[in-house]
DNA sequence: GCCGTTTTCGGCCCGACTGTTTTCAGTCG
């Protein structure tokens, strides 16, 4: 069973006690659905923390309910979950997937309508189109309708939307939002801000003095396909492609409270709140109200225009907004113990280029001269840069041409390295004004890591190479084992220095490999290997979650684009996001060093 | 049912919005 899986069935767990037993102990339901809520977030599957023991470590899990996941793991099924689900018709489960259908909804509506066992969604949508739901006590006309319209946006959604897509998306808003006057100010926040590998509503603070008229101006946003909901301070829109758009306003005045309450994450927020409460101060998107001995209502409401005045009001320590995920942060900040985290200046090289120079290789070639990738490198003011075509094709070519072909690349980028270190000296003349500028260029190759873990150039290719990385793009599907066997096997060569994206997944296409990341780890510490943190927004491989263990363990890291265009080098920024999320410093990324500290690493 | 910076007992985040209601329940973030 899978995470998604077990978080399912906790969630139709709480859903069935809430029908059967709320009066009694309304906090068991929470409990349930916060298990269920720790479980989808949990970075290792429960079923592989079982086997080693570890259950206790899944927050929000505890004795009970750890015993039940244990019957699971152990038998196939929990006697218990099925005592608490029976009696309950299956097709209510299914029906809560659908928005604004909750427990109890569900439980009316299978009961009380003829709903199919198959298809309970389409079931529900045809009698709905009949008028049957209107018929129903407690239900209308406009129930009926927001129903089939939440229906019909289930049918056409589509899988989260890669960060590029959604920023764009959330700058077209906030232009138009800006496009009122009354709008002083407007925000892509929560998990948008958080940078979250995908993205699936968009959150938009405003700081106005008159909600209303924002709210109004909002829900004609040009491409508005259909208001969801508009009141006095918040108002939902739906866009193309089925995205929910929300925006929450708050004076200038109060302002930084927004900011933080729609940043979230939900997690951190809960926690934000119960650590407030136990000092007396209750937080929600107005401010913060405190205790105050003789004063008449009790709670004072405190203001706060920043969101570093309402950290500090709690005696916090600003957070970055990619750290709010509730996995130490509120600790660290109250320790004073917060990472210095990486940030786009820190960064002196891209590490994985494709240029178009042909090389016949195994995958997709750059579509950017040598040269274009240098002039572009310049530009964002690197200090070095490594070209890292794909290896040569094996199927068509032999050994012999393989080496002839990398012999080829070696001489032009030798020849480049010279015209650098002619340009830079020229610009070191005196009177000049300082331009950074690219020294050097290193001869680098992305070499498919074969199934059996043998690498796809001769061993005497390496003789052309200043390094190599490694990459795994066949056979995704071999077991745990011999996947770390192969992964191991890949990086062995000396020249080996990064294992680029390393678990191969494609966002919303591909889950990634299954690797042992004890091992994987231990053997890069010992052995000086590097992990890439693949830039481009399809990957953010590795992923935030295995940068924070790797940056725990003090594994290095690596940073690159794997741009095949020049464009595409512009992608560093969501790499350095994924470095954030991982609480990455500076110290952990190797192409933060200058260029003669880093070729010192590389040998 | 979970959990511990006053606690192994006694708490458990906070508010908005909607529809069907005559004061609130359900759902969501």
């Amino acid at each position: 069973m899978s995470n998604l899986e077990i978080a399912e069935l906790l969630r139709a767990v709480a859903a069935s006690y809430q029908l059967k037993d709320e009066e009694k102990n309304k906090f068991r339901i929470i409990a349930y659905q916060k298990a269920a809520d720790a479980v989808e977030h949990a970075s290792s599957e429960l079923k592989d923390l079982w086997d080693e023991g570890k259950l206790d470590e899944v927050p929000s899990v505890g004795k009970s309910i750890g015993k039940h996941l244990g019957e699971i793991f152990r038998r196939g099924r929990s006697e218990h979950f099925e005592e608490v689900m029976k009696g309950l018709p299956n097709q209510m489960f299914e029906l809560m997937a659908i928005p604004g259908i909750g427990a109890k909804t569900a439980y009316k509506l299978a009961t009380e309508l003829k709903i199919s066992k198959k298809d309970s969604v389409g079931s529900l949508e045809k009698l709905a189109k009949k008028g049957k739901i209107a018929q129903l006590q407690g239900f209308g006309k406009d129930s009926e309708k927001d129903i089939l319209e939440s229906i019909a946006g289930v049918k056409v959604m589509v899988k989260r939307h890669l960060l590029p897509y959604a920023l764009q998306l959330a700058n077209d808003i906030t232009d138009w939002l800006y496009g009122n006057k009354l709008v002083l100010r407007a925000d892509p926040l929560g998990s948008l801000r958080r940078r979250t590998s995908t993205v699936g509503d968009i959150d938009i603070g405003v700081s106005s003095n008159n909600p209303e008229a924002v709210l109004e101006h909002f829900i004609h946003f040009p491409k508005a396909q259909r208001v969801l909901e508009k009141g006095e301070r918040t108002a939902s829109i739906v866009v193309p492609g089925n995205i929910q758009v929300d925006v929450m306003v708050q004076s200038p005045y109060a302002y930084g409270a927004l900011l933080q309450h729609f940043t979230g994450s939900k997690h951190h927020n809960i926690a934000l709140r119960e650590y407030a409460q136990k000092k007396g101060m209750s937080l929600s998107e107005y401010g913060i109200r405190t205790k105050i001995q003789n004063y008449k209502p009790k709670l004072k409401m405190y203001q706060y225009s920043t969101e570093e005045e309402f950290y500090r009001a709690l005696g916090l320590e600003w957070i970055p907004a990619e750290l709010r995920e509730c996995t130490g942060e509120i600790e660290a900040s109250l320790s004073e113990k917060l990472p210095n985290l990486l940030e786009l200046k820190d960064i002196k090289a891209d590490l994985q280029i494709h240029s178009s120079f042909d090389i016949e290789t195994s995958h997709d070639l750059g579509e950017s001269s040598m040269r274009e990738v240098i002039e572009k490198a310049n530009k964002l003011g690197y200090e070095y840069i490594a070209f890292t075509e794909h290896n040569p094709s094996q199927s068509k070519h032999s050994d012999r041409q393989v080496l002839e072909l990398l012999k080829r690349k070696k001489d032009v980028i030798d020849q480049l390295n010279y015209s650098l270190v002619k340009t830079v000296k020229k610009s070191m003349q005196p009177a000049k004004v300082f331009v950074k500028k690219v020294k050097k260029v290193f001869n680098a190759l992305e070499i498919d890591i074969r199934p059996s873990g043998k690498l796809s150039i001769p061993d005497n290719g390496f003789d052309y190479l200043d390094f190599a990385l490694v990459s795994i793009h066949s056979s995704f599907r071999q077991s745990k084992k011999e996947m770390t066997n192969r992964v191991i096997n890949g990086l062995s060569h000396p020249k080996v220095k990064i294992f680029a994206h390393p678990t191969a997944r494609k966002l919303n296409e591909r889950e990634g490999i299954e690797l042992d990341w004890e091992v994987i780890f231990e053997f890069c510490l010992n052995e000086k290997k590097w992990l890439e943190i693949n830039a481009d927004p399809m990957r953010l491989d590795l992923p935030d979650f295995l940068v924070r263990e790797a940056v725990k363990k003090g594994v290095k890291l690596t940073l690159g684009t794997d741009a095949h265009h020049v464009q595409a080098m512009e992608n560093i920024q969501f790499g350095i996001s994924v470095a954030r999320r991982g609480w990455a410093t500076l110290h952990d990324v190797v192409n933060t060093r200058p260029l003669e500290e880093f070729e010192k690493m590389l040998y």
